[in-house]
DNA sequence: ATAGGGTTAG
């Protein structure tokens, strides 16, 4: 399994100059095992080693082991035990590395601490076994032992790796923070350790309140803050607090520009994406780092420039299965299966790339938005055949939906009935939405039913059935679902569509709402609108209205649609050739669909729309998703 | 030796 430990005839070392002066041989050894470049140089390094009788110096056997275990994957540990078990009077340090790469650190701590004299345990010891701790009281058990020992009361090392160890193993936040408040010293990562304690279980407050009484914040921490609001779904103060770094003249580095990236992510605004690209570029970020590559074509996917996405993806000088992902999964929202699918392909036969299960979601995802069934089925049963990856609720979602849009609403409630893995919330979703757009009134209430009880506060799934009832003209119906809500103390969330102009002021527009300053206009814009797409030939949509209203009652209920009030507002305040990018909270109805592929024609306008889940790019009275959404 | 990083469905 290991290459012959025999030297070569090739130089050893060829990236360690001869040192000039004459060095002791002990560190001119350890210098070199620091640099061995593969696992190769470092069997050849320890046979140097054992050429020279150098197999029992503590000092360059742990450099050995450590540099052993850092490979990925590293060499068996029973391997790394034969080097050690050379070693006649092992330090303490060396010890520890033993402990570190075992499987079982804590019984090489008994066997270290029964040797006579047992070694004087490190502060690098506790460190190492804190960290193979995985449950709350083991840590305290060696935290309690490390104090019996003496000396570790107030050890820094020590207690900063308390504050990171009661947060990971589950969010003991009071344990970590009695750590800190005893601290009687406490350094950069003391302070960072525990806004990231608060910020990794959500609580933003806290944490930004010991950010601010940080005297020293540095760009660690900063970074940690923009990181931590990021995480947490806040992109606006993930954003304001990039910008206050900025302002204090903090350096920033990959790690933050990944934060702020994500926030623009998830804020989708194109304008944002502009800006945060510019501070990427000038920094000297844009194809270098393949975290912050990934982290910019996800974000220019949600903020609706695919397209952008696939030029930072192609500048990229290396791609891992995050980058791909991304791309095939943004690929998808635009509609572009075709593309999406492509891009799996080259990755899976053109690099060493192998895809995992969220590749998967959003090639699957790729293949129900554009309606391609049997491609679907295919790389489902791929993904379970080739790859062995187990498929998860997730995975049977997509296909749920991939069956269901595509009609084959019966087949997909066999698959949940028969699938090995619980169905959650998206997989009952699913079929919901496949029973409104093909009025399966029957298979809707068995998914309703589920929903109701495994999400009973989700407004959607009862907004969506009573839908379905009023399509289908089942009114006693729907008067019950909405009992039900009023009886569950629901209320809808109001539909709304916003753009942003060129200064970035974000206008929103909720459904028959006259509060906007400039409503009057938008108004008299919006019936122009129609009357030169009546001239084309536009009907309404009567039945996109689910109440139980009078026809001209549904026209004027149509003709308040948010998006088509952001619509007559981005018409009124971009110019001639500007994209209109407008975003709406829900999904959108047929007449609005209708509405914006006739204004792209007429008005020779391209325009963006994107809705809960996907984009629509709109263009020459054609939209990109192929009137499958 | 100890602090901050990207992809996920309805």
């Amino acid at each position: 399994m290991f290459p012959p430990m025999e030297l070569g005839s090739k130089p050893l070392f060829p990236s360690i100059p001869l040192p000039t002066q004459p060095k002791p041989l002990e560190t001119f050894l350890f210098s070199a095992l620091a640099a061995a470049a593969s696992l190769p140089h470092l069997h050849q390094a320890h046979a140097v080693l054992l050429r020279l009788g150098l197999h029992s110096s503590s000092f360059l056997i742990s450099k050995l082991l450590r540099r052993l275990s850092e490979h990925q994957p590293p060499p068996p540990y029973p391997h790394l035990l034969s080097i050690f078990s050379r070693v006649p009077n092992p330090n303490s340090f060396l010890w520890t590395t033993l402990l570190r790469a075992s499987p079982e650190p804590f019984a090489v701590y008994s066997q270290m601490r029964s040797r006579s004299p047992p070694p004087p345990p490190l502060s690098f010891t506790f460190s190492a076994l804190l960290k193979s701790s995985t449950s709350a009281s083991a840590g305290a058990q060696v935290h309690a032992h490390a104090i019996s020992l003496g000396g570790f009361d107030a050890d820094l090392f020590v207690q900063n790796t308390l504050i990171d160890f009661y947060v990971r193993c589950g969010g003991h936040l009071h344990s970590a923070r009695r750590v800190f408040d005893g601290m009687p010293v406490r350094d950069f990562i003391s302070w960072t350790s525990l806004i990231v304690a608060y910020s990794k279980n959500g609580e933003m407050e806290p944490a930004g309140e010991v950010f601010e009484r940080f005297p020293e914040k540095d760009r660690v921490a900063w970074t940690a803050m923009v990181t931590g609001y990021a995480q947490n779904a806040r992109p606006r103060e993930a954003l304001e607090t990039f910008d206050r770094m900025l302002a204090a003249g903090v350096e920033f580095d990959e790690v933050t520009l990944v934060g702020a990236v994500s926030a623009v992510a998830q804020l989708g605004s194109a304008r944002h994406a502009g800006w945060v690209r510019g501070v990427v570029d000038r920094a000297g970020f844009s194809s270098g780092n393949v975290v912050v590559g990934s982290a910019m074509v996800d974000m220019y996917g949600k903020c609706g420039l695919i397209d952008e996405a696939g030029l930072v993806f192609e500048s990229m000088r290396q791609r891992n299965v995050f980058t791909f992902s991304a791309m095939i999964s943004g690929l998808a929202a635009h509609g572009r299966a075709g593309e999406a699918i492509t891009m799996f392909r080259e990755m899976v036969s053109g690099t060493a790339i192998k895809p995992n299960w969220v590749t998967f979601i959003g090639l699957l995802t790729a293949c129900s938005h554009a309606g391609m069934v049997e491609e679907g089925r295919y790389y489902f049963k791929q993904m379970k055949d080739k790859y062995g990856i187990v498929p998860s609720a997730d995975h049977y979602a997509c296909m749920v939906d991939l069956l269901g849009r595509a009609g084959l609403v019966e087949e997909a409630l066999d698959m949940i009935q028969s699938m090995p893995v619980e169905p959650h919330g998206g997989v009952w979703g699913a079929l919901l939405g496949a029973c409104r757009i093909h009025g399966k009134t029957h298979v809707a209430r068995i998914a309703a039913e589920h929903l109701f009880e495994l999400e009973p506060n989700c407004i959607g799934n009862y907004v969506l059935l009573s839908n379905i009832y009023a399509s289908a003209g089942m009114w006693d119906e729907v008067t019950q679902v909405r009992k039900l809500m009023r009886r569950r103390n629901l209320r809808k969330d109001p539909a709304s569509s916003w753009m942003e102009n060129k200064d970035g002021v974000v206008h929103e527009f909720f459904a028959g709402d006259d509060k906007h300053p400039m409503s009057r206009k938008i108004k008299e814009a919006l019936e122009e609108i129609l009357c030169r797409l009546k001239l084309d030939g536009y009907q309404p949509v009567l039945s996109s209205v689910v109440y139980d209203v009078s026809d001209d009652e549904k026209e004027r209920l149509l003709k308040g649609h948010s998006e088509k009030l952001a619509l007559a507002f981005g018409v009124l305040t971009t110019g001639t050739g500007d994209t209109i990018r407008i975003v709406k909270n829900l999904r959108t109805c047929e007449d609005c669909h209708v509405v914006m592929k006739m204004a792209s024609k007429v008005m020779q306008r391209k325009i963006v729309l994107r809705d809960n889940l996907r984009f629509h790019h709109f263009q020459n009275g054609e939209c990109s998703c192929g009137e499958f959404w």
